[in-house]
DNA sequence: GAAGCACGGTTCGTATACAATCATACCAGG
DNA sequence: CCTGGTATGATTGTATACGAACCGTGCTTC
């Protein structure tokens, strides 16, 4: 039996939208309450936590029966991830939870070495205080998943950290992109969740808290150090739970520390 | 209950994509032929070739009988452009087409300037034969475009050849990072048409294929470093184009009410 | 003349209905 | 027992229906 509980409180959305038709980055805080919205938040959180297992068929109108709500809206949700692959189609078959591969993974964590560090650098430039303290709660929590062995928690803690440092380096474009990569690398992860153990986590939780003292200190250089550090360190807990048969880091990261131009 | 059969076996099937549900990255030379995926690349293609501009209402009911479908698909269609930030939604009101600022474009071209260069790099490594082809296609196409004064099919080859460099250096989640981000500044370029004159299409072009030539000689740190320069270039073009004055260009929806769909 | 209000039309958000297609089970034949 | 065909149920892809919210217009009132 599934949980998803469909208490959606949709009572209490403010617009204050209409002056300016700006891209979506910049609304995600105040989305509108429909319930296509809801079934996406519903669905991902329950892939990412978990309860939808890679390669299991997601059936619309048994979503739909969860959500106590129609079919139309559980596809739009679903057209919205597939598109950004965490589901995948087959066409009049059914949609399906990705099964990521190694090769999958080492492809998102090339695409955050790009994009982390450069963000690092620039969250220890602009952080505001109310991004920092968003940062180190997140930090906490992680621990404090960590410590009850809490993995898909462990791992929103991280999504959430990550997510932090992202918005407070100033470019949402550059933040979603790492926290949607962060979201396929945490699907893969879920499936060895089994094999994550308290140690990795407190390793991962350190590293965060020493980027984190970085950007407080307002110190971009060494919280860039601190973030390909703790890329690299991902990498081999990585490739230890997965196995590092053929593990071929064509990158180099000393590449991606340079500062990209401005 | 939930009944979810997750036990399908997959091994049986013959076909490929059962085996492997891979994220929507890959499989998307074989798309399913739906009249959503149809309905999503008239939209956007309509957008891009500025015949919807920026804070022009999308109704759909109107974009359905223009395609000759029902609404379902074209709302769907609509969910992912809107993900994707190409158009933006006001509840209860419809959807438009993003007027996106200046601060929004700059905010892109960072993005850019931590990827792009890498992706060339890689690209001087990596790049087939046929990848080289399709870039060079791409810059032919471009050039072609520029002498026409074609600003649309300008800014569609340059999509291109970035989306050629792109797949080229072998990291699709990367690649089609750049590409939508592309979209999206050549979405806000179209608002400036009217002031592209032929020099600095020509310009873009000779950069391009500077950067292609360095690909075709296999010299990475050149191709990185001609990349770096064009984006350095653009950045002034887009100055002399849009003005240093900061002009802000934040409309009220009464400005925006123009006459709906084309 | 300006402000407030009612009303109708338009469009969205959601639900439901229908048809095509796929999977599974069953049955017949070898 | 195995193979192949067929029927049936399940699920998708698409179309249509319907209620609710919003905008504009015209009237009323001050």
């Amino acid at each position: 039996m599934i949980v998803y509980e469909p208490c959606f409180d949709l009572t209490c959305y403010q617009f204050s939208v209409y002056t300016m038709l700006t891209p979506i980055d910049q609304l995600t805080l105040e989305k509108a309450p429909t319930f296509r919205e809801a079934a996406y938040h519903a669905i991902k959180q329950a892939i990412l936590d978990g309860l939808l297992e890679p390669g299991q068929p997601l059936v619309e109108e048994r979503l739909a029966e969860m959500l106590q709500i129609s079919r139309t809206p559980v596809r739009e949700a679903l057209a919205i991830l597939e598109h950004e692959g965490l589901i995948a189609p087959v066409y009049r078959r059914g949609l399906f939870v990705c099964k990521l591969t190694r090769e999958h993974v080492i492809e998102l964590f090339t695409a955050n070495e790009a994009v982390e560090p450069f963000l690092a650098r620039r969250a220890a430039h602009y952080a505001s205080p109310e991004q920092l303290a968003a940062i180190e709660s997140a930090i906490r929590d992680g621990e404090a998943c960590a410590e009850r062995n809490d993995i898909a928690g462990f791992l929103r803690a991280g999504r959430l950290f990550h997510a932090g440092v992202g918005r407070a380096a100033g470019n949402l474009t550059l933040a979603r992109f790492v926290e949607r990569n962060e979201e396929r690398v945490d699907l893969f992860l879920m499936g060895y969740r089994k094999a994550v153990d308290v140690e990795m986590m407190r390793t991962s939780n350190r590293e965060h808290r020493a980027i984190y003292r970085a950007i407080v200190q307002r110190d971009p250089d060494a919280a860039a150090r601190l973030s390909i550090y703790h890329l690299q360190s991902v990498r081999e807990r990585f490739a230890a739970l997965v196995g590092d048969d053929d593990q071929d880091t064509v990158l180099s990261l000393n590449e991606q520390a340079k500062e990209p131009i401005a």
